[in-house]
DNA sequence: TATATTCCCATGAAATCCCATAAAGGGTAA
DNA sequence: TTACCCTTTATGGGATTTCATGGGAATATA
């Protein structure tokens, strides 16, 4: 399982050291690296398991190929996908189209999601959850509100 | 698998890489080319494996010879179908037809879609993809169980 | 002979491999 | 608890390999 938060620095080269719990989740699952695609949500960067996409891909194939759907949905998943490999030391290059829609320059920020984790450079994470903590206080207090009502 | 872009150059002689990471799916498959073939649905040129070809040429059998979809498979793919052998160094080269259909000129984009991919005249791959995205939000919903599964 | 196609090699740039080092964590015994 | 050692982990950077690309030579085509 993917839990807790890491905090690793992105060199100059572009790598980022993959946290060793995560590592050894994703070696247990059988993997020796990752595929990752740009959050449709927010600024993230998603992990995807291998067998997840697989699905995903499977489910476009019984799309028939005239169907305008196939093509939106390939385009939007698999083309900004990309297959990340580990280096010997278990780290991670990051390209150009995930630098940029996460914003990540210098601190990768990874965030344990269960199933599943996320990519966020750190300040924008921190807006994101504040966010987040936010709604769900509004949210709690109408909860409440209605309750006693 | 092939997934995320590679934007490669057409030198002057016609010829342009295919990317490595296709390349090293393709002869996993036992290919040494690719079959491609101008998309009927937009401008792309689409790689299709041969066994997948092969299917679909055996279904374009079973319609009846009166019916439109047949002129339109075998016009529309079959004939135009080239066969792309790789040079030494992985190279392929397009022919006056696919440059014709796909308005590429010096850049060609590589695009995965999973079990094919396709190649876009870039400019016009962002304008599509642009689009997808667009109508991606609107059809949220489904998109949502596609993640889900 | 002219023209196109295929093969082969050179080059620069980028990605990957490999090792060194330092910091962090975990265990053990005083 | 505290001090110590050993292992793991994160990070930096040099060395090596891979890759995309250009162009010449050889072969085929017409």
């Amino acid at each position: 399982m993917f839990i807790s938060t890491y905090e690793n620095k992105l060199d100059k080269k572009g790598r980022v050291s993959v946290p060793a719990a995560y590592r050894s989740h994703l070696s247990a699952l059988g993997y020796n690296g990752v595929v990752c695609y740009p959050s449709f949500t927010n600024s993230s960067i998603e992990f995807c398991p291998q067998d997840r996409l697989e699905k995903i891909i499977e489910t476009i194939e019984t799309l028939n190929p005239f169907e305008e759907n196939r093509d939106i949905f390939s385009t939007s998943i698999l083309a900004n996908s990309s297959q990340l490999n580990f280096d010997g030391d278990g780290r991670i290059t990051l390209n150009e189209k995930l630098l940029e829609h996460s914003k990540i320059t210098e601190k990768v920020l990874f965030v344990g999601q269960g199933k599943t984790f996320q990519m966020w450079e750190p300040a924008l994470f921190k807006k994101f959850s504040d966010d987040a903590r936010k709604k769900a206080n509004l949210k709690r207090s109408e909860l409440k509100w209605k309750q006693s009502n």
